[in-house]
DNA sequence: CATTACAGCGTACGACATACGCAGAAGGAG
DNA sequence: CTCCTTCTGCGTATGTCGTACGCTGTAATG
């Protein structure tokens, strides 16, 4: 039998295929000690306790008190391993908005659902994206948001890029916060002092001639204080559900 | 006064003030043969060649045919390489927008330049940002970028959200479309054939009635060819533009 | 009971960042 | 000119990491 693909399409990745839940225990041999979910659990856990960079296979085998090696049973590399983390770690979607709620709302919940994951976890940020999602929980995530649109008067692939427009920038505050919270801990700083130490830095390096608008900014004293990670995060999001919005009218004329 | 401290503020890391040109040669000892330009502007060359993971201390001292430790010399750590490398990674800012353009001009202007950039060194994307910019090219973007709304009715604090709110948009369309292009080179598929494969493997995966939106998108055909990709990014940057140009007319009023 | 396929693991290897200390060069002080 | 200080470049060594390979014991099948 020459071309006897049984699979048509492209091959879906072990690590997949384990998320789905799509592997079957083979009759035969020990009854496995450790499991792949139980890997991913364990690994979660050591990146909620110490951030991603603790997570090595050496460690993650540790929590379990298993070998290094063991691991490998049961997951292909570690980049399976994060991409598996990123499903657990984001978890069970929001679920559907209850009915009669409309888009804008359903898509506010939906944002700020990722928003708070984002905050509980700041390592899902660390993890390095290689793809469109495939995973259980990152599918649901991606299903809940596209109902919010779907009443709408947008096409499909505008409903997907407008939700790729939410995620993105969700992903985009997040990090910034992340790293403004992440930064003045590693500095020692007390929370609240950042945007003033980064202030004071700017002002000795920059000359206002050479850089009028920063330094315009700068005495405008809006860096004098951190701002409320809430009310920049509404205030972005609000910008962008804005611009949606038009389209929505533009499109429902 | 009290505290009479030489420096007020924070201190300035030295990768930074290599940046700004502010370490003086001491006068003694032999002339160096190695200088912190060479040095980035090497790793700059490994990147650009073989992508990040490819820039080692071993890697960018063999592209100056020195040996390893002979960088510690010049800069303090892999991560300070890093930082400045991608000060000179963004290059030059596109500089003010012409007399007589308007915000909105100007800001996609902006945008856009920012994402030639990004195509150009997709490996941008893959360092990891460990805090606001504060090198001489990138806050040489944010300057630019902030001229344009000089006219605006916006605040201060307001206009620093919109550029934030741009640049993430810029950054995480980038990272969308790189992994997209590196996904199909490192499966050896065509270009062009990336969503398709995906969207093959979404059908084999989901349950219609569990994921009902998401089989809508998907037998509605837009992931039967991958999107133009500068057609994507305009999309986006619209909406976000819409966004702002709510805010500034509500402002404006 | 023999066979077989698999689970867990010990060892080993190559790549990496980087701490430490030595050798030699270049300028200043005498 | 000579000596001393101070810097540059670098060789060595250490600890961490991912993971390839092969051995040992176990559980179910024939």
């Amino acid at each position: 039998m020459a071309a006897r693909t049984d699979d048509d399409g492209p091959a879906i990745p072990p690590a997949i295929e384990s998320a789905w839940g799509l592997r079957e225990r083979p009759p035969k041999g020990p009854r496995p000690g450790l499991t792949v979910s139980g890997i991913v659990d364990a690994a979660v856990r050591v990146a909620d306790a110490d951030g991603l960079a603790a997570v090595s296979m050496s460690r993650v085998a540790k929590e379990l008190g298993a070998a290094t090696m063991a691991l490998y049973r049961h997951i292909g590399s570690k980049d399976e391993l994060l991409m598996l983390m990123v499903d657990t770690g984001y978890g069970p979607s929001p679920g559907p908005a209850a009915p009669g709620v409309d888009w804008r709302a359903g898509l506010t919940r939906w944002a700020w659902a990722e928003h708070d994951v984002l905050r509980r976890r700041p390592w899902l940020l660390h993890v390095p994206i290689t793809g469109p999602p495939l995973t259980p929980q990152t599918l649901g995530w991606m299903e809940d948001g596209l109902r919010c649109l779907d009443g709408t008067a947008l096409t499909e692939g505008e409903q997907m890029s407008a939700l790729l427009l939410i995620t993105g920038y969700v992903r985009s505050e997040a990090t910034l916060t992340t790293q403004i919270t992440e930064g003045s801990r590693a500095a020692g700083r007390k929370p609240g002092e950042m945007m003033p130490a980064y202030g004071r830095m700017l002002s000795r390096l920059i000359d206002p001639a050479r850089f009028p608008a920063l330094h315009r900014v700068l005495t405008s004293g809006v860096l004098n204080h951190d701002d409320d990670p809430d009310e920049e995060f509404t205030f972005g999001l609000d910008r962008i559900l804005d611009g949606i919005e038009a389209l929505i009218r533009r499109r429902a004329v």
